[in-house]
DNA sequence: CAAAACTATTACGTTTACGTTAATGTTATC
DNA sequence: GATAACATTAACGTAAACGTAATAGTTTTG
């Protein structure tokens, strides 16, 4: 377990951003102290920095994630419920149909996010070659002229 | 040549953006009509779909954007003025040096934005994965699910 | 056990990237 | 040539994502 200050070091975040986060209700510290002091899991500092992964490399806002975040909670808790009740009996026609719908919204959500990263990974990388081509250009130039230069000053 | 509302539309940027990037200096029409207008070039246009992929696809902020579209515009000025002047006669060493430098200078400047880029693509990737594996899990327990569905009522 | 170091909450401040009027001038249209 | 329909600048407003105190309580350390 690890407070606040420590987190911030691993994660790269402020203590301010970490509170912050907290508040819209994207990471919560696993416990607190008695007298009040954040705890952070590993678990926590985990999910935390998959936080950042999505702000980074998807761009998402806070909001954003905010909403990924809460579909996965019900997800997770509606997987616990199910497999706590799956073990014992069958499931009767409306509970799986509830389940079979949770899946369907989970890949609906999912589905135009990885779409999304995927035509947006395909664009950086064209850029990429952009970037590229500009580089060999300017260093085959400026090895070009470091030649001349050396002709002009006879060495 | 386009006025601004026509530019806005073919880079999804409203007016106000426009005029708030030139604003910045990041773009400017290359033309007002007598009574003051902003008219836009193909090639303005280009800029500025160009400055949108570096925001959302290198994540920069306006201010970075500003300074490598300064640099940029360096690189430019410097290499018509080059140009201009290898045309008739050699170059001597202190031109041919100061040459040499900027070309250093944007080399080591594209460089590092390079190879963020590159690792920011592969991070991705690997995110992309995730989205897969997560999708194809998703997939194949709803498929699961809907077939047991089918089961239960008989069909 | 007292000082030093850390943390919590509250609340106001700041920066970025525009949005939104308002007042006025310019082009296009009928 | 009037009147929409668009444009300009100027100025104030705003949402997101924190920064920065201030005040007060908590842990750690010598």
């Amino acid at each position: 377990m690890y407070k606040i200050d420590e987190v911030a070091q691993k994660t790269k975040l402020t203590k301010r951003a970490l509170r912050y986060y907290e508040e819209l209700g994207l990471v919560s510290p696993s416990g607190r102290t008695e007298g009040g002091y954040r705890m952070y899991t590993d678990a926590d500092v985990e999910q935390i920095l998959h936080i950042i992964d999505m702000r980074d490399l998807l761009g998402a806002s806070l909001a954003e994630i905010k909403e990924m975040v809460e579909l996965g909670r019900l997800y997770e808790e509606q997987r616990e419920f199910y497999n706590k009740h799956y073990k014992n009996r069958d499931l009767d026609g409306p509970e799986l149909l509830e389940r079979i719908e949770m899946l369907q919204k989970l890949e609906d959500t999912l589905t135009p996010q990885r779409d999304f990263l995927q035509t947006k990974i395909a664009r950086m990388q064209e850029l990429l070659a952009d970037f590229d081509n500009k580089l060999e250009r300017i260093v085959s130039k400026r090895t070009e002229l470091t030649e001349e230069f050396k002709g002009v000053n006879n060495c």
